[in-house]
DNA sequence: ACAATGGTCC
DNA sequence: ACTCGGACCATTGTA
C-alpha cells in the first residue's frame, strides 16, 4: 500500500508487520522477566499524605452538600448537584442514565457552587490513590520490582501492558512528579529514558507526503509553532503560547480525524472558530488533506487500510447504516496507519536494541550471590523506551539508544530521539 | 459477573 | 444527537 514511498527516500527495511511481531516477542518477554525496581517508601508516604488531604476533602464536600453520599458514585453526584443543589445543567454532557459528572462538566460549574472544586481534588487524589499508590506495592516481587505483562493484540499494533500497567502511570504535575519518583535504579545504576518526539506528525506528514510539514521536519522548525503561525496567520516569532497550544491540540486532532466540534470543546472555543482554523489548517497542508481522503476511499473499497510495514486493519464499522458508527470508522482509517507504523518502528527498535545490548559484555565481576550490572530493556511506553544502565556507562548507553532507536528506518524526514538519564523515571525524562 | 462511568497514559 | 485514535483499571450499581 505504501510502497510508492520507496521513490520518495523512505526505505524499508524487508520485514512484514507479522515478523516485527514475531521478533519483539522475546524482547517483550525479556523486559516483563527484568521488571523495574520500586521504591516502596515514596508510594506509601505519598499514600499518607494524600489520604490526610482525602479526609480534609470529605469533610468539605459533605459540609457543602449539607449531607453524607458516596462522593465515588456517579448517580448519587448527579442526584446531589443537579436535584437537591440544582446547578443549572445547561451545555452538560448527558449519559445514558443521566447528567455526566465528568471532570470537564464539573469544571463548567466551579462559579455555581463551592463543592465543585473540593470534588474535583477529591477525585483526582482518589485516583492517584486507588490505581497506583494502593495496588503498585501489592504488585512487588521478592526482588523489590513489578513485573508488568505486555501485550500486541491491539487493533492498531501497539503493545499492551497490564498487571500493572505501566504504560499509564501519571507523568502531569507535582503528584505524577512525586510518584515517577517512585521508579527507581538500582545501587550505581540509572534509569535511561528515550522518546520519540513528534513521531506520530512525522508518520503522517512522510505517509501524506504533505510539502509543508516534510520541510518542517527537514529544517528542524517547532512543529506546533508553524502550525500556529498558519492558522492564526502571524510571523513564526510572533506566536504566543497560546497560541502555540492550540495549534498543538489542532496537529493532534488531526491524526484522530477531529471535528470542529471536539477542537471547539477541547480549546474552549466557539465552534465556528474551531471551524475556521481546520479550514486553515487543510488549506496549508493539502498533503494531509488528501491523505484523510485517500485513507476514507481506500477503507470504503477495499475495508481495510494499512501501516507502512503491512499491518492490516479491518475497518468494518465504514459499511454501518449508523453514520455515528461510519464516522467512527473513517477517523479508525485516517488513524491506524499512523499510530500502528509508530508502534512498528519502535518494535524495530526494541529488536535491534536487544541485539546491541546483548552485545555487551556485564560491566562487572558480581559480588558473591549478586547479579551483574549490565545495561537492559525495562519498559516501553508507545512511543518511549525504558532502560537500566551501569552508571558509568550511562552516556555511552544513551548514545546508542538514541542512535538505534533514530536509524530503526528511514523515513522521508529524520527521526528525533529525546534521551536523559538519572536516578528514577523523574529524573530521566529531564 | 457485567455494564456504565470516570480517569490515567501515549 | 454527536463529535478524538489506541489502551487498562477502579468503583458503583444492577442482574
Amino acid at each position: 500500500m505504501w510502497s510508492h514511498l520507496r521513490e520518495k527516500g523512505v526505505k524499508i527495511p524487508n520485514i512484514s508487520a507479522g515478523e516485527i511481531d514475531r521478533q519483539v516477542e522475546p524482547v517483550l518477554r525479556a523486559m516483563e522477566n527484568a521488571g523495574i525496581l520500586i521504591d516502596r517508601k515514596v508510594l506509601s508516604e505519598l499514600q499518607r499524605r494524600l489520604e490526610i488531604r482525602i479526609s480534609k476533602l470529605e469533610k468539605e464536600i459533605y459540609k457543602a452538600a449539607g449531607e453524607k453520599f458516596n462522593i465515588n458514585s456517579p448517580s448519587q453526584m448527579a442526584e446531589l448537584l443537579f436535584k437537591k443543589l440544582k446547578l443549572p445543567i445547561f451545555d452538560l454532557k448527558k449519559t445514558k442514565s443521566g447528567i455526566s459528572t465528568a471532570a470537564p462538566e464539573l469544571s463548567k460549574l466551579k462559579s455555581k457552587h463551592k463543592i465543585i472544586e473540593p470534588v474535583l481534588e477529591y477525585r483526582e487524589l482518589s485516583k492517584l490513590v486507588s490505581t497506583y499508590l494502593k495496588p503498585l506495592p501489592a504488585l512487588v516481587t521478592k526482588d523489590g520490582r513489578i513485573h508488568t505483562t505486555y501485550g500486541q493484540e491491539t487493533s492498531t499494533g501497539r503493545m499492551t501492558s497490564k498487571n500493572p500497567n505501566l504504560q499509564n502511570i501519571p507523568i502531569k504535575g507535582e503528584l505524577g512528579d512525586e510518584i515517577r519518583k517512585a521508579f527507581i535504579a538500582p545501587e550505581r545504576m540509572v534509569l535511561i529514558s528515550a522518546d520519540y518526539s513528534q513521531i506520530e506528525l512525522r508518520i503522517v506528514a512522510c505517509l501524506a507526503q504533505d510539502e509543508v510539514m516534510l520541510k518542517a521536519f527537514e529544517s528542524g522548525v517547532d512543529i506546533h509553532s508553524k502550525t500556529a503561525s498558519e492558522i492564526f496567520g502571524v510571523p513564526a516569532d510572533k506566536v504566543t503560547k497560546e497560541q502555540r497550544r492550540a495549534a498543538k491540540t489542532v496537529n493532534f486532532g488531526v491524526l484522530y480525524g477531529q471535528t470542529s466540534y471536539g477542537l471547539s470543546q477541547a480549546l474552549g472555543i466557539n465552534r465556528q472558530d474551531a471551524q475556521n482554523y481546520i479550514d486553515k489548517y487543510f488549506d496549508v497542508h493539502t498533503g494531509i488533506a488528501r491523505y484523510v481522503k485517500n485513507m476514507r476511499a481506500k477503507a470504503d473499497k477495499d475495508g481495510y487500510v494499512e501501516t507502512l510495514f503491512g499491518f492490516r486493519r479491518n475497518i468494518a464499522e465504514l459499511k454501518s447504516e449508523n453514520w455515528q458508527t461510519a464516522n467512527a470508522g473513517e477517523r479508525m482509517a485516517i488513524n491506524t496507519p499512523v499510530q500502528g507504523t509508530a508502534a512498528e518502528i519502535l518494535k524495530l527498535a526494541m529488536i535491534e536494541l536487544d541485539k546491541e545490548i546483548n552485545r555487551r559484555p556485564t560491566t562487572d565481576d558480581p559480588p558473591t550471590g549478586e547479579a551483574g550490572r549490565r545495561p537492559r530493556l525495562i519498559l516501553t511506553v508507545h512511543d518511549e523506551l525504558v532502560a537500566e544502565a551501569p552508571e558509568e556507562d550511562a552516556e555511552s548507553v544513551s548514545k546508542m539508544i538514541k542512535e538505534v532507536m533514530e536509524g530503526a528506518v528511514k523515513l522521508c524526514v529524520p527521526l528525533e530521539v529525546e534521551v536523559a538519564y538519572g536516578k528514577n523515571w523523574l529524573e530521566a525524562k529531564h
